[in-house]
DNA sequence: TCTATAAAAGATATTTTTGTCTTTTATTTC
DNA sequence: GAAATAAAAGACAAAAATATCTTTTATAGA
């Protein structure tokens, strides 16, 4: 469904969201422990994510990542869109480039209407109420 | 969603399905044309289809590949499962391993419902019936 | 202003997926 | 039975995704 790297972007926004919510900043390496992944490499999709303003950071001492208010009710759509592009809302189910409503392929259809449940939903789910759901530990990020 | 191998696969077993209903044989040149894919890559993967028995071939003058009829009721679950595994199945959506009803993810719940409307949908579409509709032109597999 | 810290940036390495080519085996037709 | 055909099998190659390491830049705090 989603790219690796994607998996990990999602699951570290919302740990990132859940740590810094006291207004304090989060380090790369806490974060790779915290969500399970390998530190160098979270530590670049977030640079990139930085880069698109979806993750805010802070350099030097006392410096990490953190989410501001405005961060905090991105969409996972938002997210999913920054780091796999748009495949996922659009692109045809069998990889055809010519498959439309007009010139459909054999799973357009069926496609079409999964494909509105997953954006629906991308679009409606919040970083923000993902991490409550966290802090009230009625989910998890990890084993724990 | 798909790897490109699946898309592939699927879209070859429907044009096989197509073009072998009079009972004929078609061979991996004219697949490739068909569906628009790697003629290598497309015959490795029918290889495979074939040695699990989801598709039927024989070699020699007037060989190729072709369905009989019970293949032709072969669910879009079961070629899925060949060729991708059953991640799309079960697999956590952010790619906890330890993820369950039990330990959900943050995005469990949500996922659990798009998960089960993805597999009725591939378990109820029959390569058959795809491939009448193709038949009707109602659908595509190329730009025609 | 110097030092320590932590992210940004850039380079490199590994693995997986995708794609290609060559040789072998089975089958048909003559 | 020999020649031609087409898939099976096995080896190889390229590209993309995933992962790691090193150097640079910004910032805080002494």
């Amino acid at each position: 469904m989603f790219s690796k790297t994607c998996e990990y972007a999602i699951r570290a926004m919302i740990f990132i969201a859940q740590k810094s919510k006291d207004g304090s900043k989060i380090g790369i390496r806490e974060i790779a422990k915290g969500i399970d992944s390998p530190e160098y490499f979270i530590a670049k999709i977030l640079q990139e994510l930085g880069r698109k303003g979806v993750v805010q950071s802070m350099k030097g001492p006392t410096g990490g990542f953190y989410l501001d208010n405005s961060a905090r009710k991105t969409s996972l759509a938002t997210i999913v869109k920054a780091v796999d592009g748009d495949n996922i809302f659009s692109g045809c189910g069998l990889g055809l480039k010519q498959c439309s409503d007009k010139h459909p392929c054999p799973l357009h259809h069926e496609f079409t209407k999964i494909r509105k449940d997953i954006t629906n939903m991308l679009n409606k789910t919040k970083v923000g109420d993902l991490q409550e759901e966290l802090d009230q530990k009625l989910t998890f990020l990890r084993r724990d």
